[in-house]
DNA sequence: GGTGTATATATGGTTATACGCATATTGATA
DNA sequence: TATCAATATGCGTATAACCATATATACACC
């Protein structure tokens, strides 16, 4: 049984705000993930490197940034279950916060590129 | 968020064979929970009261018996998770043999009954 | 080539989890 | 009350998970 790795992922706050996030957003790249989540870059970095290991996200470097996505093999059960969660958790803290925060992250970003 | 507490219980082999049992029985008893999945008794034991302490299945004594099922308060997104997971996860082993042992010992039961 | 930023990994200490074995508890029944 | 079957729990131990800190790599830009 393969479940009992994929619930393993899910079952760290950190692994399921990130997987809920990859929800939202196409890909996302490691600094943004460890801003809207309000974690340290090693921290953020070794939980996404789990989930990589389990197939969960996969990576892909786009000049110095490194986007995160979810892994386009996720069985179908599987992003059922991460959709379900979504519908269950997405507007209950700390989920709701974390779109939030990313928003703004995003928002700087795009303030910043055409200053 | 309380997806963590869920996630973590359905992160073990032993607890996600039982709850998705719990999906396809309305209510099993402890010794053929342990038997279907063949565990120990005080093994089985032990996951069905974390299962309990985190209010994804409710006991109820009868007789001799405890019976478990899975909790009537369980939120809807729980119970879709559960569901995707049967979906994905139900026809292969261990889930699919976890069955065929419980049938096989609800028929053994009823043999016994009725001579 | 050197510097700075973004990302990854290694290490060490602490805590949590899982398991097997033995034992305790509970309720039914004689 | 004594006994038995079913179930639960204590305890010791092995393993795994988690986190913080430190270190390493990889690339861009000057």
């Amino acid at each position: 049984m393969n479940g009992e790795n994929f619930y393993k992922c899910l079952g760290n706050e950190t692994r399921l705000r990130c997987l809920l996030l990859l929800l939202v957003r196409e890909q996302i790249c490691v600094c943004d993930l460890a801003d809207a989540l309000e974690v340290s870059q090693p921290m953020i970095s070794r939980h996404l490197a789990q989930l990589r290991a389990c197939n969960l996200v996969s990576d892909q470097r786009q000049g110095q940034w490194v986007y995160y996505r979810l892994h386009p093999g996720l069985q179908s059960w599987q992003r059922n279950v991460l959709a379900a969660t979504r519908d269950g958790l997405g507007a209950v803290a700390p989920c709701a916060a974390d779109v939030l925060r990313l928003q703004a992250i995003e928002r700087q970003k795009q303030a910043g590129d055409c200053c």
